[in-house]
DNA sequence: ATATCGATTATCT
DNA sequence: GATAATCGATATG
């Protein structure tokens, strides 16, 4: 622990989701739970834009399933895509006024097995990259596969849209909130965002410069 | 190493 | 009825 961690006010979703998405590179995104916190540094988000932003779910204006982007700032919106994930983002900009922050890294921190379970992925050992095999013959767990992608960092936390869609990420009480902890990140890369046809070309994807827990494949 | 494809369902046209 | 802010498996060089 660098310093005493705090927990983000609105007043941090509250701005340009430009601004957001680079900004939370380096705080934790942290799940209580009975059995203790999971945790990871964010190291990738992309900024989706309310207005001129094809992509963005927001584009065509408010309906039941995006209507938490056009809410007040620092909730979750969690939707549900290709029959089979579950992404998170967060709220940005003041209420009535749509925008937000898609999740899609993480570096493990705390609560490793429990994470790795909730993946289905053999959690021990732990202390290499990529998995492989020790030599009296045990699995070695590829830390990298729990939670470098939207869908697998959701996984990872147990995040729903049953459980924590519209939920506050800047409340003392909730379960799934983001702490400053006094990381610094040294250097950002900016590139197009993953996934998408409309608006592709903008440069809204955010990442730790050199982190090993990216999403895509490894270089 | 990169490329392609199937899974599986809420949402909107 | 088509599409989607993905993932993991399989195929191919």
């Amino acid at each position: 622990m660098l310093v005493a961690p705090t927990l983000l006010s609105p007043s941090f979703f509250n701005r340009d989701p430009r601004r957001v998405a680079r900004a939370l590179l380096g705080k934790l995104l942290i799940r209580k739970t009975q059995r203790g916190n999971l945790a990871g540094r964010i190291v990738e988000t992309e900024a989706y834009l309310g207005q001129g932003d094809a992509a963005a779910h927001s584009a065509a204006g408010k309906t039941l399933r995006n209507a938490v982007l056009f809410g007040p700032p620092g909730h979750a919106y969690v939707y549900f895509i290709y029959g089979n994930h579950y992404c998170l983002n967060v709220s940005c900009l003041p209420d009535g006024v749509p925008g937000g922050v898609l999740f899609r890294a993480l570096e493990p921190v705390a609560g490793i097995e429990e994470m790795a379970k909730a993946r289905g992925l053999d959690p021990a050992p732990y202390e290499m990259l990529e998995r492989g095999e020790l030599p009296d013959g045990k699995q070695v767990l590829c830390l990298r596969k729990i939670a470098s992608g939207p869908g697998r960092m959701s996984e990872a936390l147990g995040v729903t849209r049953e459980r924590d869609n519209g939920k506050s990420l800047v409340s003392r009480r909730s379960d799934l909130c983001i702490v400053d902890d006094g990381f610094r990140v040294r250097r950002v890369l900016v590139t197009p965002r993953i996934g998408i046809v409309k608006s592709a070309e903008h440069p809204l994807r955010y990442v730790i410069a050199g982190n090993l827990y990216v999403s895509g494949p490894k270089k």
